[in-house]
DNA sequence: GAGCAGTGTAATGTATACACGATCGCGAGA
DNA sequence: TCTCGCGATCGTGTATACATTACACTGCTC
C-alpha cells in the first residue's frame, strides 16, 4: 500500500462498512481531501475504486453518495452470493483441498467451538466470528482455483458487511446454526460429495441472507414508525434516510 | 454521456473488445491524451473504470496494460457466468416474466431462425448473434428483479466479448446449437420449469464457454507453433503476447 | 568479466488553478 | 401569491505543473 489514494480508499472503506457516514449522504471532495490532508486528485482515485465496489454511487456532475440498498436488494445479493459460493464449493472438491485447506477450515470450526461452549473467551464475538468466516470461506475460494469467481465474491462480500456491522453483535444462537452448517459443509468436502457441498453452501449463505434481511426489516419498521411518531408530535423527523 | 472521463471511457472499452491494442500491452497515460485531444485526468479516470470492468491491469506506480486471460481462466468465468446465468433464469420464472418480456425472447428466436433458414440476410452474423443474443438473456435478467445479479453479470460479459471478437465470425453451427437451446430456455420459462429452466441455461453458458475456450486453445496452440517455428529459422517472434 | 552503485530519463502520482455545470435564493412580473 | 427567470455560489470536471517512483544504462570496483 503505497500512494495515497490506496490509503485513503483503504480508510474510507472501513469507515463506510463502519456505518461512520449515514446512508445516502453525500461525500465532498474537498471536505475529504482536507479531512485526509491530501488534494481532491488521491480523493477522487479512492471514490472511484470504491463505487466500483458498490459501496458508492456516482452521479456525474453529482460527486458520490453513500449507497443504500434496500432489504429487498440486500436478499438479491445474498442469492447471487450464494450461487457464487454455492460453485465455488463445488470446483474446490472437484479440484480437490489441499490438507493446508482443510486444515484452515479445520482450524476454524475448532476455535468456533472452544468460544460457543464458553472455553475460551473473545472480547469482540462479532469481530472473532467475522475473522473465522473469512478463513472458512476464503479456503474453499482458494481451493476453487478460479479467479473470476474470486472476483465477483469480493465484490459481493463486502456490501452485506456495511450492513451486518449495524447490528450490535451477532445472535449467538445465529453463530451456533452458521458453525453447523460449517460442520456439514466440510463434511460433504471431505468425503468428496461436489453437488452436496453445493447445495449445503448454497443454503448456508442464503440463510445468512435471510437473517440480515430480516433484521434490516425490523430496522426498517422502527425507522419508519419512530419518523411517524416524529411527524405525530408536529417535530422534525430525527434523521433523513434517503438523499 | 456528458463527461469526457465517459466519452474516452465508451471509446476506449469498445477499442479493447475491437482487439485494437495487443494483449498484455502497456497503455501510455501521455499517449492516450494527445490521441483522444484531453488531458491526461479524463484518461486516468477511464482506465480505472475500465480495470474495475476487468479489462485493464492496474499496477500501482506501473500504470494499466490490456489485460489477458488464459483458456483455463475463461472457463473459470464461464462457469461463474453460468452459474449467475442459470440464476436469473430461475428468479425469472419464479418472479413470472411479463408478456413483453416473452415477446422479446420469442422475436429474437423468429428473427435467429429466419436468418438461419436463409429467409433473411443479414451482412454480419457476428454481430446479429451478438445483438439477439443480447435482447434474449436481456428480458431474462430484467425479469429476475435482481440489481446486483444483473451488475455482477454485466461484468462476466464483457471481458469473454474480447475473446470471442478475436473470432472471425461465428460458426453458423454454434449458433444453431444456441438457437435451439435458446427456444428450450424459453419453453421451460413458459411452462414455469423454474429448476429445469435454471439447468438449461447453466448448461448453456457453460457449452458456450467450452465453444470458446476450444477456440482460445487452437489459437494458443498455433502461436506456440508459429513461435517455435521462429525460433528454429533463428528470426524473432512474430510478436510478444504477454509482458 | 561480473556485479553493484549511481545517475538519468520516462512514466505515474499528486497538487493546484481554472472551467463548467447544477442548485438555490432572490426578485420581478403576471 | 405564485411562477418564472436570472444570478450567485458551491462543487465537480479538466488542464497543467510539479513530485516521486521505477527502470535502464553507464561507469566503477572487485
Amino acid at each position: 500500500m503505497s500512494t495515497r489514494a490506496e490509503r485513503v480508499c483503504t480508510q474510507l472503506r472501513d469507515s463506510i462498512i463502519r456505518g461512520d457516514h449515514i446512508a445516502g449522504s453525500r461525500l465532498n471532495e474537498v471536505d475529504l481531501a482536507a479531512e485526509f490532508g491530501v488534494s481532491r486528485t488521491p480523493i477522487r482515485a479512492a471514490l472511484s475504486e470504491l463505487a466500483s465496489e458498490g459501496l458508492l454511487d456516482y452521479m456525474p456532475n453529482a460527486g458520490y453518495s453513500v449507497r443504500t440498498y434496500s432489504a429487498q436488494q440486500m436478499l438479491g445479493i445474498f442469492e447471487a452470493r450464494a450461487a457464487l459460493e454455492g460453485l465455488a464449493t463445488r470446483q474446490a472438491v472437484e479440484n480437490g483441498v489441499t490438507e493446508a485447506q482443510r486444515a484452515l477450515m479445520q482450524r476454524a470450526i475448532d476455535e468456533t467451538e472452544a468460544v460457543l461452549s464458553r472455553r475460551r473467551w473473545e472480547a469482540d464475538v462479532t469481530v472473532f466470528w467475522s475473522h473465522i468466516n473469512t478463513w472458512f470461506h476464503g479456503a474453499i475460494l482458494e481451493a476453487a482455483h478460479n479467479d473470476h469467481l474470486a472476483w465477483l465474491l469480493r465484490k459481493s462480500r463486502s456490501i452485506p458487511l456495511v450492513y451486518s456491522s449495524m447490528f450490535r453483535r451477532f445472535d449467538l444462537n445465529r453463530i451456533a446454526k452458521a458453525h453447523e452448517e460449517h460442520v456439514t459443509i466440510l463434511e460433504a468436502i471431505t468425503q468428496r460429495q461436489a453437488v452436496r457441498a453445493e447445495s449445503l453452501a448454497r443454503e448456508h449463505i442464503y440463510k445468512a441472507g435471510l437473517f440480515v434481511v430480516e433484521r434490516m426489516r425490523e430496522h426498517e419498521m422502527q425507522a419508519a414508525h419512530a419518523a411517524a411518531m416524529a411527524r405525530a408530535d408536529g417535530s422534525a423527523p430525527p434523521q433523513p434516510v434517503a438523499p
